[in-house]
RNA sequence: GGGGGUGUGGCGGAAUGGUAGACGCGACGGAUUCAAAAUCCGUUUUCGCAAGAAGUGUCGGUUCGAGUCCGACCACCCCUACCA
């Protein structure tokens, strides 16, 4: 007989789900809530699946067997476009496309063996979810933390909808690829600049969150301290009496040699509408905008309005303002003015248009001349930490450093009254509306009399009308003949529904709180969301270390607001794991013409196809279809089992690195596991091994460590050489199964179908899965004899075997004695002799 | 331009400042076999027959002792980017 996963992994499957091992049950046991990022129903699986849920799963079934009550749920984010797509390309329904991938994922899931708890299972597009969804945009409404104002907003034109600005990747469309256009819409915004300064002083506490993603978050919000002032126009329209600014260098204000309008300015509008030139220019920046190679290259390009303004601190002393391309609408107050001495752009821009450039500052000793020499061709951008010479301050003392000087340039600024000292972050609201059909409807009305409504909440769910078609772009909602009919809440009168759908973004911003309770007529049940979260560990891809993680942060705090959660929740993940990729090798030919044909893995054999055509071998990256570098987790399941795939996604790479997925690999994984089997299958007679039971309690101990330390990689070494000392040693009977049950035990998070076997062969009792997580007795972790190494100047040239507890006088007299030593010393004695008892001896010659 | 990270055998990778290369892959040798697959047992950083010597991107430093700590440099990777 041999090991036969594809008969053993169902049978443990069935045996799980009829013992209902995973249901995650609120009892006095402490919890432990671990989640992976739910996937997206895109009709496969794929191996990046695999790893991200198999390391899920094995700190859901160590933590298990540890004695908590975990949480490990799984579900769906199941709306957004490539449903869409799909209708429109292959005609149906964006729904039944979804709820058909999702059984068809879930299939292909279901085999894996994960322990997780389905009874919670969820998909994002669930009548029951929207409904939840809309009850909680509700109450944030009401609690003042969503706005609706007019942006200019990234319009997709192909896609036919609004863009966030991170989804627009150097002015593409981040899934159609398009060139994204402006455009003014008005917009609902969840109003998480509100909490800008709290969600980034919250990230020193994440201490179980990877550095680097916090860092992400950090740069994101991007806080910054700085003047905020207005400039007085000179004989200028009315409608532009001033111009208000923000400047992080106020210190650089005496070098100011012009001031910069965005040209998205409200001030350019109302130029534009009075000079064809300023529209000329405004409309050629915006071409220059959306080009293709635009963004990389975008040369410095100004519009002199004819215009000034005087300087704040000196009302004789005039500066032309410029229409930029080069600033921003976006931040702080879509002006600036050029300091050409101190700052790259303004530097460009001035040698462009023959501008002023005037250094505020030089190098610590340098006079008013030098310093101005120093910013001719180049501009002195040295650190803020740095001290230097103001040759044009007009705060503080002239040596000081950058920070100083800016700091001292606000106080002044602040006691003359011209100006002050204000804080601004990058991160903007974010913007939630999309003019698309398969979202979660925006619960409101539009009503004639009363405006913007909030729909009633027994009237929710708002569901989307499922007669629509896809066969035109653009928003269905918009073209359907009586969807948009509803009824003021307020009047009763006559209303039209709002046609936006939310940001898919806004559906996985809170389903980790909705699976602590995920059939309650509420968002969440308080006594559920109190017990489970926070979410102990979270595991997913560094790709969501920016956006989703940032949205869901600040979904926590208004849930806390809201009262759907307990304060406690404000930050929801504890700790955060973010895993590498899978990937593979890419196989290519070329055809007649010279361009590239990429090959399946398993159309490719030692090199070659099966013509005896050699393929090109292209280092790997990350499985995908265009590069067809892929291997399909279904195939590997039917030929090699469930375990095999576990096994090999999380040996030899650690977790947070990429990992190549071979051939090789995945056959090597099979037999061991194979050997394992046989290992249980065939116990001799015999003896007791003493080594044998401390090499089970050494692993025992590793295991443990390298588990909870995410170290899966190190875990698997030492449970493949704890099975190497089993086979080695002569222990038999009684013994060899206690072992042979220890190995089943520490083998159950990784593999759990084989350790189940494992463990019935051994004698277990029940089921491994429930048995509790072994203990190593310190006692059997040394051995009574150690070896001691002896260094001679640091090298290691000798080695020493003696009795753990042999003193150190001891140790030094036999080391002395020792041949080699004697040989390096040439009878001299030691100028050194460092014993560190247990460890090492070092010999100074 | 800014920020972060990583450099260790043919390969993936191990090493609380204390025996560098655990464990695995691959390769090589052997056993078993009529033969092969599977399986089992060895060897496998480099140079050297050996004794031995050298060795963790480069150069320096701290230390009895450095892959690990400090400084400079080189290379590669990732993120981000006209943020005033």
């Amino acid at each position: 007989m041999s090991y036969s996963p594809a008969i053993s992994e169902p049978h443990w499957q069935q045996a799980w789900a009829d013992a209902d091992s995973f249901r995650a049950k609120r009892d006095g046991r402490p919890k432990y809530y671990v989640l992976e990022m739910f996937p997206y129903p895109s009709g496969r699986i794929h191996m990046g699946h695999v790893r991200n849920y198999a390391m899920g799963d094995v700190v859901a079934r160590f933590k298990r067997a540890q004695g908590f009550s975990v949480l490990h749920p799984m579900g769906w984010d199941a709306f957004g476009m490539p449903a869409e797509n799909a209708a429109m390309e292959q005609g149906g329904h964006p729904r039944d496309w979804t709820y058909a991938n999702i059984a068809t994922m879930k299939q292909q899931l279901l085999p894996l063996g994960f322990a997780i708890d389905w009874s919670r299972e969820f998909a994002t597009c669930d009548d029951d979810y929207v409904a939840q969804q809309q009850a909680l945009f509700l109450d944030m409404l009401a609690a003042n933390l969503i706005t609706r104002k007019s942006a200019q907003v990234n319009w997709d034109p192909v896609d036919m909808t609004v863009l966030a600005n991170e989804q627009v990747i150097d002015g593409k469309g981040w899934r159609s690829g398009a060139q994204v256009e402006r455009k003014e819409l008005t917009q609902w915004f969840f109003r998480i600049s509100d909490y800008s300064d709290e969600l980034l002083a919250a990230l020193d506490g994440l201490t179980g969150w990877p550095e680097k993603v916090r860092l992400m978050q950090q740069n994101w919000i991007g806080k910054s301290r700085g003047l905020q002032f207005r400039f007085q126009t000179v004989d200028a329209p009315e409608s532009i009496a001033e111009i208000e600014v923000y400047t992080t260098r106020p210190d650089t204000l005496m070098g100011a040699s012009f001031v910069a309008l965005s040209p998205d300015h409200p001030l350019v509008k109302s130029l534009a509408e009075h000079d064809g030139r300023v529209a000329e220019f405004v409309e050629e920046c915006r071409r220059i905008g959306t080009t293709e190679e635009a963004i990389e290259t975008a040369p410095k390009m100004g519009f002199d309005t004819g215009l000034k303004v005087t300087h704040p601190l000196d009302p004789t002393w005039e500066l032309p303002i410029w229409i930029a391309n080069f600033v921003l609408m976006d931040y702080g107050t879509g002006a600036i003015f050029g300091s050409p001495a101190h700052d790259e752009r303004d530097h460009e821009f001035a040698l462009k248009y023959g501008l002023p450039i005037r250094a505020t500052f030089g190098q610590q000793g340098m006079d008013l001349a030098q310093a101005d020499t120093l910013v001719a061709k180049a501009p002195y951008v040295p650190m803020k930490s740095e001290t230097v010479t103001y040759v044009r301050g007009f705060a503080g003392q002239p040596d000081q450093t950058g920070d100083e000087g800016v700091a001292t340039a606000i106080k002044a600024a602040e006691q003359q009254g011209w100006g002050e000292g204000v804080t601004k972050f990058r991160l903007r609201d974010w913007g939630i509306s999309r003019q698309r059909y398969w979202g979660c409807p925006i619960p409101v009305v539009h009503c004639d009399e009363h405006g913007t409504v909030p729909e009633a909440k027994e009237n929710l769910p708002v569901l989307l009308p499922r007669d629509v078609t896809f066969d035109v772009p653009g928003n269905p909602l918009d073209r359907h003949p009586t969807w948009r009919q509803a009824t003021c809440p307020v009047c009763g009168g006559p209303a039209l529904r709002e046609t936006d759908t939310m940001d898919t973004f806004v559906d996985s911003s809170w389903y980790y709180a909705r699976f602590t309770s995920p059939h309650a007529a509420t968002p969440t049940d308080r006594a559920d969301a109190d017990y489970w979260m926070n979410v102990d560990q979270y595991i997913g891809g560094i790709e969501h270390a920016i956006l989703h993680l940032l949205y869901s942060r600040f979904f926590a705090r208004a849930m806390v607001k809201t009262g759907h959660l307990p304060p406690t929740a404000i930050e929801p993940f504890n700790a955060l794991f973010s895993q590498g990729m899978v990937t593979h090798e890419i196989y290519m030919t070329r055809d007649e013409k010279g361009r590239p044909v990429y090959h399946l893995p398993e159309d490719v054999t030692d090199g070659k196809l099966a013509d005896d055509t050699p393929v090109e071998i292209i280092p790997s990256a990350k499985m995908s279809k265009s590069k067809k570098n892929v291997v399909d987790p279904v195939d590997i399941i039917a030929r090699f089992g469930a375990d095999t795939a576990r096994w090999f996604m999380l040996s030899d790479s650690p977790p947070e690195r990429d990992v190549e997925w071979t051939a090789a690999g995945a056959e090597a994984a099979s037999k061991f596991l194979g050997r394992v089997w046989r290992l249980a299958d065939e116990i001799p007679e015999g003896g007791d091994d003493p080594d044998l039971t401390r090499s089970a309690h050494r692993a025992i101990a590793d295991v443990t460590r390298a588990i909870e330390g995410f170290a899966f990689n190190k875990a698997i070494a030492r449970l493949y050489e704890l099975a190497n000392a089993i086979a080695r040693s002569p222990a038999g009977g009684e013994h060899r199964r206690a072992v042979l049950r220890i190995l089943a035990q520490l083998l159950s998070p990784l593999v759990p179908h084989l350790a189940e076997e494992v463990w019935a062969k051994a004698g277990g009792q029940g089921m491994v899965i429930d048995a509790p997580w072994p203990v190593a007795d310190p006692a059997l972790l040394e051995d009574d004899n150690i070896v001691l190494p002896i260094q001679i100047n640091g090298k290691r040239r000798a080695e020493l075997s003696v009795p753990k507890t042999m003193t150190k006088e001891e140790i030094e007299a036999l080391v002395l004695a020792d041949e080699t030593v004697q040989r390096f010393l040439e009878g001299a004695a030691p100028k050194k002799l460092i014993v560190v008892p247990g460890r090492i001896v070092n010999v100074v010659a």
